[in-house]
DNA sequence: GAACCGCCTTGATCTGGATCAAGGATCTGC
DNA sequence: GCAGATCCTTGATCCAGATCAAGGCGGTTC
């Protein structure tokens, strides 16, 4: 372990202690126990006790909701420098599981809880993630209750075609834009809350009406972004 | 305007503010408007630009996603001592409204936010009622993705009987429990993602079942508990 | 007490998406 | 480059819940 274990970090300029000094990240640092994880593998299993939270430093996780007699949902994928774990929470709710190979900085959660409260900054930009993650939680909500099939997976290609141009795809954009998609066809199902069947017949629908093409199950062109967004459309 | 304006109001005990001290909780006093509200009066319009936070002082309002096209989906009910607003923000997502008569200590956003981020204790607060809307929106979004209309129903009975109980009605109550619907069909159905005609349908199954008895459209008697909670099953 | 209005129930019908079923494409390891 | 495992597509059928339609309560107003 060096002196300074942040130094290498991918994501220290985004993650939560980015708004740290040195020597408060040191002390951060300090609390913190890297972790490797192999796609599939999970993080924390809701039921069980809430011990860790923890920065992801690369790969994609999901969070899971389930029914007791196995019925799942995604409600959130979690990317690089996004804040994963369950402060203040005893019991863990929701099932945390890497969909590709994954890196984290984990911090026990009380020493965590208790560095929050000593350090309001970080406490702050903590508080204004959550209310970003809410606010997205309760904008899927309208998705799963309210959208057709189409529009939900219309959505959801603009929204990886956003995070796959780095903020780069426009709202207005009409160029043809190239990508790969970042998931299975059984995980869009899961974030949308449908059957894989339907997601494959939305997308074999999209490409017969020259809206994307396919090239291979996994790399797709949007062609008529406008169009994509009228499919969409939800507010 | 008395000197403390805070001596009356029903859930100091309970609301963010319970949390400073005399002193602090004035300097808050200071910034703050009462609003009286109407039934059906909408406290904020998604689309405007972010410029209250308030404490609930008394009533129910609807937190409400809305597509262009006007699909609706309630996506948080807001109760006595709880926040609403949407600080860091500056368009609002979510339009508020009142469902009842109610009461509001209203905060201009921008000196909410400083008071929030020099006072640390209740910032922490903030986070922490924060965290918990956000596993409650996650947890609906399973209800809302993967549950059936009766399992979706049963567990709304359960969470109004324990809310109108004022939390005595537990987990593994087997005596009969009476008390009043707190909303319409056409609220529960805005709640539930469904249509007003598949809840009374559900309600009717329900009473057929014995499992509950409708006394007038408003009071229910949940007679076999246990068998409602089969019913709704949810994790 | 008649007319009205908002809320609720019930019935008949329709349909979007689930489910069931059968291959076809891609990828992996050897 | 072949065997096996995943993942994906497409077709046929089914069904839960939406939609369309028609009254039935209670309350409130005058």
């Amino acid at each position: 372990m060096s002196i300074d274990a942040c130094e290498l970090c991918p994501v220290r300029e985004h993650a939560l202690c980015s708004c740290l000094n040195d020597e408060e990240r040191i002390i951060l640092s300090s609390l913190s126990q890297r972790r490797r994880l192999m796609a599939g593998e999970t993080v924390m299993w809701a039921g069980d006790e809430s011990r860790i939270c923890a920065n992801l430093q690369s790969g994609v996780l999901k969070v899971v909701a389930a029914t007791t007699d196995g019925r799942e949902q995604i409600v959130s994928l979690v990317y690089p420098a996004d804040f994963v774990g369950e402060p203040y929470t005893t019991e863990i709710a929701f099932t945390v599981t890497a969909l590709s190979d994954a890196e984290l900085c984990t911090f026990p959660r009380l020493l965590f809880e208790r560095f929050l409260e000593e350090h309001a900054r970080m406490g702050n930009l903590l508080l204004q993630r959550t209310l970003g993650a809410l606010k997205d939680a309760r904008t899927r909500m309208l998705t799963l209750a309210r959208l057709s099939a189409g529009e939900k997976v219309a959505g959801l290609l603009l929204d990886m075609a956003v995070r796959a141009g780095r903020h780069s795809y426009l709202p207005d954009q009409s160029e043809p834009v190239t990508f790969d998609l970042p998931m299975t066809r059984g995980h869009m199902a899961d974030v949308l809350g449908m059957t894989i069947e339907t997601v494959s017949r939305q997308l074999t629908k999209l490409k017969s009406a020259e809206v994307v093409v396919l090239s291979g199950a996994r790399t797709i062109t949007i062609v008529d972004g406008n169009a994509l967004k009228k499919r969409a459309m939800a507010a």
